[in-house]
DNA sequence: TTACGAAAAGTGGTATGACCTCTTACCAGA
DNA sequence: TCTGGTAAGAGGTCATACCACTTTTCGTAA
């Protein structure tokens, strides 16, 4: 099977790579105009409907503010954005600004400690559950990286405030590719067991430990 | 059929309008399969074109999943979705489920405190400004709801770290129609006039007891 | 000259109807 | 039984025309 090196770009998703990118490398600086929905879908070789279904997405996500009759102009993301704008980031990786990755752990360390105090005190015995199942030493990346996300939306769900996996969400798809990097080498991957193994301890004496033990491992990541 | 309210709703939000609320009263759970396009435009009394730009704004929010060649599907929200749902639920919020205010507050207590925490040691000098021009007395709600959702969003972006404006952008909407009720009272608004002198000691004097009056200020709230 | 207001231009919003692509299921042929 | 093609139905895109809101323009009246 021959992987296939140039997928070519759907419409819709050729028209979100040409303007995010333009975006992120200041093409588009914040406060500035585009061109016309006309002019600009006759400029990338599509119709106004397909753009305009991507302009409505980057819209709903911040990037962007249309208003009936006026302009369409370029947000200052980092103020007007929703956090749902980390999904279209994580597809163009190349533009994140130094030590963004920095303030995503930064971010995590704070929410998942009480999450998982929560979780451990709402529903202890799902995620006992979940952690029995932990991977083995032999198992692959992939596997790691699937688990360990899957224990944080498992808490996340279990914490009996379901907002928290809808942030965390958001995070998934930036995360995901973080983990595939993060346990390539196997010294996280031992790490990572010894953590669950320590989590489940907790949660099974019931202790209030289970923060303190979150927030460790998240820091020492 | 559900009647369109007052203002005439353009048809994109009076399609985003149906099918929210049907998704949310139950009409379509989660996992049942939409109706094709062309059959849902039709019923609606809207375009195809203008019915799939709210569904792939809808799908963008995770409340459906649309891929090419297969059916329509509603997710399970609470699982799949992203934090700017809350956006299009604040609109909605007779759906809100008995609680979930609470939940939201929650989630503020663990987020604020450590964000001031952040801002008082990144840019102290910043928020001591804007907390100077803090409300008076005499001031109506609007002015309270207003410049406390700002102060709010003025540390998240002095915190140093922009992921933490982005997941408060989120919360914008349904945040401050909270306000407007919270302030309504005057015990309240003079409750957070003391917190604002109070934070704004404690951020000169360059303690560390700012992350405790600030959890504080939200758990009495 | 100045002020006002109607028309025009420019932008986003919606409507039609056709065709393309992907997925699935069904069915004929090996 | 397995294979492969074919057709149906779903979403994806195209092309063009017209509607609605905003701003600008420009002529008319004070």
């Amino acid at each position: 099977m021959i992987p296939k090196p140039d997928p070519p770009l759907r419409p819709t998703q050729y028209a979100e790579h040409i303007l995010v990118t333009s975006i992120l490398n200041g093409t588009y600086p914040a406060g500035a105009v585009l061109p016309g929905e006309r002019d600009m879908a006759n400029a990338l070789g599509i119709t106004r409907p397909t753009l305009r279904e991507t302009l409505q997405r980057l819209a709903g996500e911040g990037w962007v503010q249309i208003r009936h009759g006026k302009s369409t102009v370029v947000n200052d993301f980092w103020l007007k954005g929703g956090l749902s704008m980390l999904g279209t980031l994580a597809k163009y990786a190349d533009f994140l600004p130094n030590g963004f990755i920095t303030r995503l752990l930064e971010v995590r360390v704070t929410l998942l400690p009480p999450v998982a105090r929560l979780a451990a005190a709402h529903r202890p015995q799902k995620i006992l559950e979940f952690l029995e199942n932990c991977p083995q030493s032999a198992d692959g990346v992939e596997t790691y990286a699937a688990y360990d996300w899957n224990l944080q939306m498992c808490m996340a769900r279990e914490s009996g405030n379901p907002i928290y996996a809808l942030i965390l969400n958001d995070f998934a798809s930036i995360f995901q590719k973080m983990a595939a990097r993060y346990f390539r080498a196997s010294k996280p991957r031992k790490a990572s067991l010894r953590y669950y193994r320590h989590l489940a301890r907790a949660i099974e004496r019931g202790n209030q430990s289970v923060e303190q033990i979150v927030k460790k491992a998240m820091e020492q990541s």
